[in-house]
DNA sequence: CTCGGATGTTAGTCATCATTAACTCGCTTC
DNA sequence: GAAGCGAGTTAATGATGACTAACATCCGAG
């Protein structure tokens, strides 16, 4: 009836899936129906099968997004600086995936949380990103470190994201460049006591 | 009579507990049917009202238990050291809080995870231990780092509790003992670069 | 021996949901 | 100016799941 009907589809999926990330966030993707998806975009429910196979391929879209930016992110970053100073490359990752984690929380939250509810095609192809991704940081750690082996450098980027990752549950708290200041002393304090 | 009222309920109501612990950090509270708890402990689905008066309130009891473990281990420690040595002090926190996290994975996952899953009545108890169990933090990093202000200390907070409950993503990786050192170098590094 | 409560069991009930079906409607294009 | 299609809509359908009811059993007093 209104002038609803402008939208080319691109824009449609877009807004879909960033509705569905914040509610997925906020309350978990089995606490979200694709009814509350449809609503918070405007339409209404079975819609959305116009632009997703499923709930659940929705999902796995998402997921699959979200690790294809940070692996890319993660190449690009870790490569562009000079190979010779891996403290400028590991800065740069640091710097990437802080601003990720500032920009999207939602995001971030999902990526943490919801892997499990991916289905298996899928669920393969986004632990393979998530995987070079960490093997990214851990190349860069390497050079930095190297008597350190490569189990405890693994352990240690894990560490590393949880305490960027933390960004949404301090929501609101500091500024986002005094937050960005902090988490990035934080990190490089704690990569440099690694033995 | 009194005392004694045998070991049925009391072990059943742990043993519920600890097995719908599992299921929610593996599956996430909606990804768990009360069924899947029963047959977790070998009864079987509406028997879990004889323990519980529903799914929610297991929930609730079952983060108020650790909010509760948390608070109570953080204000022993926080206050047990030397006064005067608040290194002391911070020390003695990371290694309960790395302690807690190594034993029981799956509850440091559900304690950071399904708080919006608990009822309104309990989950405002909920917070006020967490945030207590913040504060017990705050507390001693401001003895450390008077300049620092509390919003910053606070987030930093936030920041070195993702790092350490990092542990269930690197499940596995290293040995305990080699977590836990780890951990515990990180951190303290971490928190030594605060201004 | 019997009573009563704690603990289970199985068979509903009632909602909620994902997904599908069967129709509109408005555009573009021939 | 119909044909076709992209994007919605509302009404089934079929599962699943939380919770309740009605009924069984064990066991420790009295």
């Amino acid at each position: 009836m209104t002038t609803t009907a402008r939208t080319p589809t691109r824009n449609r999926r877009a807004e879909i899936l960033d509705a569905a990330a914040a509610l997925f966030a906020a309350r978990g993707f089995h606490g979200v129906s694709i009814e509350d998806i449809g609503s918070a975009v405007g339409i209404s429910g079975p819609a959305l099968y116009r632009h997703f196979s499923g709930k659940e391929a929705l999902l796995g879209e998402m997921l699959l997004d979200i690790s294809e930016r940070l692996r890319e992110q993660g190449a690009r970053l870790a490569t562009t600086a000079d190979p010779a100073t891996a403290e400028a490359a590991l800065d740069a990752l640091l710097l990437g995936h802080i601003e990720f984690a500032l920009s999207y929380p939602a995001l971030i939250r999902v990526h943490e949380r919801e892997l499990d509810n991916v289905p298996e095609p899928s669920r393969r192809a986004i632990r393979r990103l998530q995987r070079l991704y960490v093997e990214e940081w851990v190349t860069v750690l390497t050079e930095l470190h190297p008597s350190c082996p490569p189990a405890r450098l693994r352990a240690a980027t894990h560490a590393v994201f949880g305490l960027l990752n933390s960004t949404p549950r301090s929501a609101g708290e500091l500024r986002p460049e005094a937050m960005t200041a902090l988490l990035r002393e934080m990190a490089r304090a704690a990569i440099a006591a690694l033995t």
